[in-house]
DNA sequence: TTGAAAGCGTTACCAT
DNA sequence: ATGGTAACGCTTTCAA
């Protein structure tokens, strides 16, 4: 059990002791007060240097009222809903713009339910972060409604009509879905299925909404309408079931690629041919689309960019300025390979 | 510019106001003390949760010298050196761990250098962190040298040979290189060449040196040996580079899985079939793999694991645990699907 | 131009 | 069994 050689920390008092100064004086020099004398501030800095002094950021935070933190929140991790390369996506946005104001970052995940209160409103009430990004809730987490109505600064990712006061930023599903479906009308389609999401996600809901336009615009109906829970085998799951009901079924578009994969996977085991004998489209372009035989044509989402919008905003709202309107929706795009035919 | 209405914080006085106590009773009462009474207890939790108490982790972390938050620090993360998926499983370990101890997580990455200061650096000697887990540092950083040194806790992820001391956790990546090399040998290649990454990781070097010794082994040399730098892109140039020289090449130990899709697509693009004319065994399997076509064979590093055990690890650090032996390795399997030729 | 002191919310020690 | 108080390291107001 050897001790640790721990360096004893530098206070600000150690380095007014060394530069003959008091405590205030270097406080004030370190962050280039204008009531410091230059000569002054510059002897405090080389002290400050050779000393090694940083910032102690819990008596800062404790005083001023502010970490310089933000949480990004993914509630059910666990669970796999929603999964990994999203998230990845998010996180590097968010980083950017953390970076970029010298905060820090921390990332809370609630894997189950066993904390009774989730874990990240232990985060935010102990105000271990000044405010928070949602990613990927349930259109009907409790919780979430509950942070909103404490007023801890809180920016969800995603679209919640049923939150309409909410600080949110989401992508156009909607769009993203009918612009898959009508290319697969484009293809000369017209007895086409989806696969959804878990409806509890608004994001399937809006998913689906796009595809249920689509068709109807060009005079459709929907040959089958399953539900995944994003998960591949889930995909899979579904589409053996379409194909079972609706062996005539000539497209699917399907909510996400990791269940538009298990589809690839079923279709094959059949000796079904894509796209020859049934198209496909997928959804979120995260990098499993490109490697897949063949490439999935799927709707890109700009994840990286929601990132960085909801941490700015997140930012925006600690400063208390909310932004007008208070929900941002981005564009998406359709991205063609070669699973619709292209 | 409404001003959001935040909810006063409420402290232990508060608490200790209404239930007509003292500040330090109350402390003891919240933290389970011996000294207070139980019907005391009550009535002061009571209050406490009427009035929605949470405690102020600034001021805990100043008072006790501890913040209860681990740092996860990924260098390099902008350069793409050892990409996402890896350091998604590292983190789902991490947060494993942390969420069992009620702590919390927060993630330092360092898009460019542009800080002079690392800024995990920062974020240590702030305090803001009890201790850190560096992932995939190349073998020189001189930061996490510096970090080292000042006696923060730390944990490397990775096999560090030239930081002897240091706690460190790792996968058998020699082991790795030897078992891929040696299950393509079984298949009765004898022409085997190797994609490796960048060689400043001690990672490449390790997955070098099993390839090397399982050849000679054999009684067999390297056909080619190639550099790439764990991007799909070198993986493919690489590959193109050893087949213009050596057109006999039977098969190829990648480095990563990658850089072994990037292979994939260049032996596609020259009609060269994959186990046919090329045997293909990659590294990591963290989800690429499965989806290529052919399935790529790879040697499974189980990376959630290794989060977990170093957050574990780091943990024993922080209470002044020096665990011994202070290198962990922890081994891998390799996973045979179809480039191999299995 | 600079110094002294108060206070942010906790915890722990010394009294009572 | 409980209350008062000092201290953690920092920022900022008030004096000088």
């Amino acid at each position: 059990m050897a001790q640790a050689p721990i360096s004893r920390r530098v206070t600000l008092r150690d380095i007014a002791e060394r530069a003959g100064v008091s405590v205030s004086a270097v406080s004030m020099a370190l962050s280039d007060h204008a009531r410091i004398g230059e000569q002054t501030k510059r002897e405090i800095r080389a002290v400050a240097q050779e000393l090694g002094y940083v910032t102690n950021s819990a008596a800062r935070a404790l005083r001023a009222q502010r970490t310089g933190t933000l949480a990004l929140v993914v509630p059910n991790t666990g669970q796999h809903v929603f999964n990994h390369p999203y998230f990845m996506h998010l996180l590097d946005g968010v980083n950017e713009v953390v970076n970029e104001v010298d905060g820090t970052l921390l990332i809370s995940t609630n894997p189950d339910e066993r904390h009774g209160v989730a874990a990240y409103e232990r985060i935010l009430r102990s105000r271990a972060a000044d405010g928070a990004i949602i990613a990927s809730a349930a259109a009907d987490d409790p919780g979430v409604l509950r942070l909103l109505d404490s007023g801890v600064p809180v920016v969800l990712v995603g679209h919640y009509p049923r939150i309409p006061d909410a600080v949110a930023i989401g992508v156009a599903d909607v769009d993203g879905g009918r612009a898959a479906t009508d290319h697969l009308v484009g293809h000369g389609a017209t007895r086409i299925a989806t696969i959804t999401g878990p409806h509890n996600h608004q994001t399937s809901i809006d998913r689906l909404e796009g595809f249920t336009r689509s068709l109807h615009a060009a005079g459709l109906e929907p040959v089958g309408i399953a539900e995944g829970d994003f998960g591949e085998e889930s995909g899979r799951a579904a589409t053996a079931a379409l194909l079972d009901e609706h062996s005539d079924m000539q497209a699917i578009f399907v909510a996400n690629d990791e269940m538009a994969y298990g589809a690839l996977l079923e279709l094959r085991a059949r000796g079904l041919d894509v796209p020859g004998d049934v198209r496909l489209v997928g959804y979120d372009d995260f990098g499993v689309s490109r490697l897949t035989t063949p490439a999935l044509s799927t709707v890109t989402v700009p994840a990286v960019d929601v990132g960085r919008r909801a941490a700015r905003r997140l930012l925006d709202l600690i400063d208390r300025n909310v932004p007008e309107p208070r929900t941002e929706t981005l564009p998406v795009s359709l991205t063609t390979r070669a699973s619709c035919g292209c």
